[in-house]
DNA sequence: AAAAAAACGTTAAATAGGCTACAGTTGCGA
DNA sequence: TCGCAACTGTAGCCTATTTAACGTTTTTTT
């Protein structure tokens, strides 16, 4: 399952330090398996985060926001165990793992930022792992609305393929979830575009 | 699916600026929903971290063994989003986030420390996360296995029920596969007691 | 603009794993 | 050492999901 966080992290007064990167939509920003050296921070974009299970299935972790790190994973020149990619055109600043070592002793402040940050990732995963308590519907449900909450209104803007992909659920999973509420008045489809009549609905299903 | 992973990390000579704390079997370090302040570090003994879902339903994530953090996620004065508790009696450290801050300024060489803990904690994180793609025969095999690696032989000290709320399965079908697995000569059971006669067969199960 | 590649809609069949139930064991605690 | 509580063995039913299959529509690429 994937939900977009919004929490806002001041990483501003800190970017003339850091790399500026752009990425076009659909590239890679780093690859599971691949070396890393340090971490990202989502200027502005999108970025998706898929990982791959043993059984080759990809599964979305998360959606990562702009003002949120990514790639934390490989700070200590370790691998990284998720992909990333962009969603939309990205900017990215990059922070070395020596930089940010650096950085942090003249702004020993930054270290509460970065905790924050990280801890905000594990959160994120932590949610991800509770999610497989919950059916499909509740997942579904959980997943737009957190989804509205992100984009500001009521219209999907995510493929029903992905929307699958996000729960780990099966396409036609969704598919019927989805044709359940549209049938139930609860969404509306349009143009393969979702739109979402009843947020409370999706709301009281899950709490 | 709960996953003991070693990998020690040097605490060692930062312990004299923690306070010592003991807690007896069964115990509750700190509890979901909780407020901290700081983090733990595991000196002795051995520490499940289990979470409720929205259902009320208890997951165990991971099992903290020895040289390990514990409770992070409240170093920035956060809840806690999970339950620590004592599976033999033990001995922890705690660090106040703030004696944490100053001790970092004065060794900024724990940040590697304690980013390498914090980046091995979401990697617990991702592994349990990708096991929700495995089938219930697969998240037993991954977790006898793990179990096996970490206890150093192939005899099995924990419970059927322990191994079902670990995987996330119902007892029942914990039983089944186990039960097939003994008819295949896989395992062995023993007066309640498992030994895994056959460990490639789990290997084999899920790479 | 045509061709190729994704994504979607829908159905039917197969099945894995959940829930219920209950009796038999084991072992802790008083 | 008695009794309660927690754990295990087993059966059977049930349903939510998955898989497979296939035609249609949309999007992307060339």
């Amino acid at each position: 399952m994937v939900t977009v966080y919004e929490e806002i992290f001041h990483w501003e007064d800190y970017l003339k330090f850091g790399t500026r990167q752009f990425f076009r939509k659909k590239e890679h920003i780093y690859k599971q398996g691949e070396y890393g050296e340090g971490f990202y921070y989502l200027h502005k974009g999108l970025v998706r985060i898929v990982t791959e299970t043993a059984t080759g299935k990809e599964n979305m972790l998360n959606i990562v926001i702009p003002n949120q790190l990514l790639g934390v994973q490989s700070l200590d020149q370790k691998t990284h165990f998720t992909t990333a990619i962009a969603v939309k055109d990205s900017v990215v600043y990059h922070f070395s793992a020596d930089e940010f070592r650096k950085l942090m002793i003249a702004h020993p402040e930054l270290f509460k930022l970065f905790s924050k940050s990280v801890i905000h990732k594990m959160k994120i995963l932590l949610d991800r792992i509770n999610l497989n308590a919950l059916t499909s519907e509740q997942k579904l449900a959980v997943l737009l609305h957190n989804i509205c909450d992100e984009f500001k209104n009521y219209e999907i803007p995510i493929s029903q393929q992905d929307l699958a992909c996000c729960t780990g659920l099966t396409r036609i999973t969704v598919y019927k979830v989805l044709k359940e509420w549209q049938e139930a008045g609860i969404i509306e489809i349009n143009k393969r575009k979702y739109f979402i009549k009843k947020p409370d609905f999706l709301r009281n299903l899950v709490s």
